[in-house]
DNA sequence: TCCATATTGTAGTGCTCACTACAGATGTAG
DNA sequence: CTACATCTGTAGTGAGCACTACAATATGGA
């Protein structure tokens, strides 16, 4: 038996203009019209490939979170909480202006809220921004245990504070703040985990 | 000349019902067809009173930043740089996770990334966002003057951190943060201002 | 009372959306 | 070369969208 037309577009390279679409216009605000023309493909190959829109997303999404494991790698081997807090929010503050990319987070443009026909998006958006909550708090867990974080930190709270201030830069940089003003905030928040670190003097 | 048949539905509940819409779904993910039933009242109606449903979204954000003006007071009257973060930041804990109100804040809820035909939203609500900021980079450069801050403090800095850590407070809490993870959060964030105060030990 | 003016409810308007039927094209297996 | 399986491009599909035409209705002023 034959086996089929072989597929003339480069998958993966697609992948790359549709979640620039989605990363640019939100989940809901990317129209098939878009994605198609900026995949280079008509609608029924990205159907064939991908199930659905929502199916192209989560693909889409997949990609991203590959493409950002190895960073998040070297972020977790810093050797403090500190200097983990100091990678992560440096990094994401340059990587949420890179002008390679459209501003932000893909995982806060893609969809804080949505419409009841998409209702499950945020929900999917917030399980992935979880999983770097999770590695962070094992990390500052590990801190914890060797003593670099003080008795009373709470490494499940600095796990979330450090998200909560990566995905409130995504948002400002998503509306026009720049590199600086974004290495700012890092800046003074990377202070809070200093301040529960125990190798601070007079404590 | 007569003066016409009265309004028959009050403008201001009606803004509410709207507003809770827009802060649940977005204002791209909320139709008009959810919009006219929450606020009990007919398409032409809706139209009539404001115009599109653009001009019903900045309608409810004025309700929405009008109601918000007396805490805002209250909490920059508090009398340190430290003790206004703390009361901006647990109050922002509190508020976006009452269950009077959808979770989050309207003014990320209402959309981030929006598609081509409503790309001025998202400026629309960082702009008001913007209005928040500035109101704690003035009180952040009073408390510099009055010796609350350090000199090495940048209360413009400080005004856009503690601006970024409400903004992912809301995103966390419209994903299911529940009301102590929020404050946790929130005491965390607040070391990072104790930490450019003058008044710390061992400066 | 009768006109002018404004709102209301019904019932659409054209448009765009995500998605797909279909026929032609292009490959593999025998 | 033939049969078959899959992809590709064209051209739509029904559904849902923001928005509105229209006639009925309710007020104030002459």
């Amino acid at each position: 038996m034959g086996m089929g037309r072989p597929r003339t577009f480069d998958c993966d390279a697609a992948l790359d203009q549709a979640m620039e679409v989605f990363w640019r216009h939100g989940y809901e605000g990317a129209t098939i019209a878009q994605l198609t023309e900026a995949m280079g493909i008509n609608p029924p190959s990205l159907y064939a490939a991908f199930g659905s829109k929502e199916g192209l997303l989560k693909a889409a999404l997949d990609r991203y979170t590959e493409r950002r494991a190895a960073w998040m790698e070297e972020v977790l081997s810093a050797p403090t909480a500190r200097d983990v807090a100091e990678r992560m929010l440096m990094g994401v503050a340059e990587k949420q202006t890179d002008p390679a990319n459209p501003p932000g987070c893909l995982l806060v443009q893609g969809g804080i809220a949505c419409g009841t026909g998409s209702a499950s998006v945020p929900f999917e958006l917030a399980a992935r921004r979880a999983q770097t909550e999770e590695q962070l708090r094992d990390r500052f867990a590990r801190a914890k245990d060797e003593g670099d974080l003080k008795l009373s930190a709470d490494p499940a709270a600095l796990a979330r504070y450090v998200s909560a201030v990566s995905v409130g830069m995504g948002v400002m940089a998503s509306s026009g703040a720049d590199r600086d003003a974004l290495a700012q905030v890092a800046a003074v928040a990377v202070k809070a985990v200093e301040e529960q670190s125990s190798g601070r003097p007079e404590t």
